[in-house]
RNA sequence: GCCCGAGUGGUGUAGCGGCUAGCAUGCGAGCCUGUCACGCUCGCGACCCGGGUUCGAGUCCCGGCUCGGGCGCCA
């Protein structure tokens, strides 16, 4: 064990104790006689101490000499620390380099000197070593088990569906195609018809997943790999799945809240819980707002971004956009009995940002056929799917939350950039 | 893809026709026994690339590349 301590956990029960930290070097501040590095892990940090007088002289000036950012293992005993913002700190008695950093280094983790975007995701690895950056992925890893836990206490299964799939349908975004043995496969953008066809039998599924859209956008909002969180659920309809993403969203919310205290400090954003049910917006009175705000639109458009931008100035936080023109939504969604040029299916936004969409699907194969025609699809491309209807598939609804954009609002981040860790843009494929 | 803006030491910036190209941080050398973004002294290190205008170009013009913002595209 290198290691017997984290150096942001020693406390004033460890007085007195000998301990080994092991971490990297954020600072060297030398007094005289007196050195104090400061070492840091992914716990925080902790103050150590060298005394010229009272150790050997090949020690201390390997501790004077250490390269910061190098990675070190650190032995000592636990005393109280006349510092004023620390409570104890280690008198060291040995120090091991056990990687060097050298310099200089593409940028300064310390973040005493700020850094763009651009370059810190060119050096992702070290700026993690920000605190304020990990921060931002520890929230993540909170998010993403909150999900897990709700969403399995609701009753639903998690599954795998494939990434890589065999016909390029469903028409709206391009996809990314790849040579798969001398035919052409595609890299998939939703997991849409595996997770319909998984309600047959499974009833309730979700799925938390990379997919891939290959449009040249330019934007903060959009990646060309994104995490999506699918549900899809047997005999439950649009109001019965809406009534989930705002459970499930509140319970995130209020996890992230209770458990990430620290993280949120360190990026000053504050959350609030939201309450539910959330405001419902109907796509016909979104449309009247726009136009009382001056903007040229007419029923049956669909929302451009600076639209929505005007939508989430009227609209605070957490808002559905609902029935919208069938016109505008994807053959998969179910329309109104009583009024078919209506859709069921919703939108979710949170101010200005798309943070999830999802209805009601169709579930009867004569209509399917006659929504992807409407669509302009091909049923001769669908026959694998479209064979599911004849074996008895439920009634189901479902939905899609884009996970980055939901980082976005939990985060206070404008650039969904700052929410990946190795994003993919129209310009950057590595690292 | 379109529009606008920007590219100056490793990083973040100031300068916008003639400057030994300034500052901060970093790095190197030195002084300091309680620092804590320690302080102080000295030093190191830069004008995105290619054309053009001009006696003279980080500075103005054109093109390219890259980045940022907006738009567009967008299960």
């Amino acid at each position: 064990m290198l290691r017997t301590h984290y150096a942001g956990g020693l406390k004033e029960t460890d007085l007195g104790r000998e301990v080994r930290i092991a971490g990297w070097v954020e600072d060297v501040r030398i007094l005289g006689s007196l050195l104090f590095v400061t070492v840091r892990d992914v716990s925080g940090k902790a103050q150590v101490v060298f005394n010229r007088k009272e150790v050997e002289n090949a020690l201390f000036s390997r501790a004077k000499n250490v390269p910061r950012q190098s990675s070190v293992v650190i032995k000592g005993i636990v005393q109280e620390s006349r510092a004023k913002e620390l409570r104890v700190e280690i008198k060291a008695n040995d120090l091991q380099v056990v990687s060097e950093a050298i310099h200089p280094l593409p940028l300064d983790p310390t973040g005493r000197v700020p850094t763009s975007i651009d370059l810190r995701l060119d050096s992702r690895a070290i700026d993690l070593r920000n605190p304020k950056n990990a921060a931002v992925f520890k929230i993540r890893h909170k998010v993403l088990q909150s999900t897990r836990n709700l969403l399995n206490q609701m009753g639903f299964t998690e599954v795998s569906t494939s990434r890589i799939i065999g016909q390029a349908a469903e028409g709206g975004a391009n996809l990314f195609s790849l040579d798969y043995f001398g035919d052409k496969a595609y890299l998939a953008q939703s997991p849409q018809l595996y997770k319909e066809q998984l309600t047959l039998a499974l009833d309730r599924v979700f799925e938390i997943g990379n997919f891939f859209r290959a449009e040249k956008s330019n934007t903060r909002k959009h990646l060309s790999e994104f995490v999506s969180v699918d549900i899809e659920a047997a005999f439950a309809d649009e109001n019965d799945v809406m009534q989930i993403a705002e459970n499930l969203i509140a319970g995130v919310f209020k996890q992230v809240n209770e458990s990430c205290v620290e993280e949120l400090k360190l990026l000053g954003h504050r959350i609030q819980e939201p309450n539910t049910p959330f405001e419902s917006l109907n796509y016909g009175d979104a449309i009247e707002e726009l136009r009382r705000e001056g903007i040229n639109i007419t029923y049956g458009q669909d929302l451009t971004d600076s639209m929505l931008r005007v939508l989430g100035k009227l609209h605070r936080g957490f808002f559905w956009i609902v029935n919208w023109p069938s016109s505008l939504k994807p053959f998969y969604i179910e329309v109104r009995n009583d009024k078919p040029e209506i859709s069921r299916g919703f939108d979710l936004q949170y101010g200005y940002l798309e943070i999830a969409s999802g209805g009601m699907r169709v579930s009867s194969k004569t209509t399917l056929i006659r929504r992807l025609g409407e669509a302009g699809l091909e049923a001769k491309s669908f026959t694998d799917h479209l064979k599911i209807f004849d074996w008895g598939v439920p009634p189901h609804s479902g939905w899609a939350i884009g996970l980055d954009r939901l980082m976005m609002v939990l985060t206070g981040k404008k650039n969904i950039r700052e929410v990946v860790l190795f994003p993919r843009d129209r310009y950057r494929l590595t690292p």
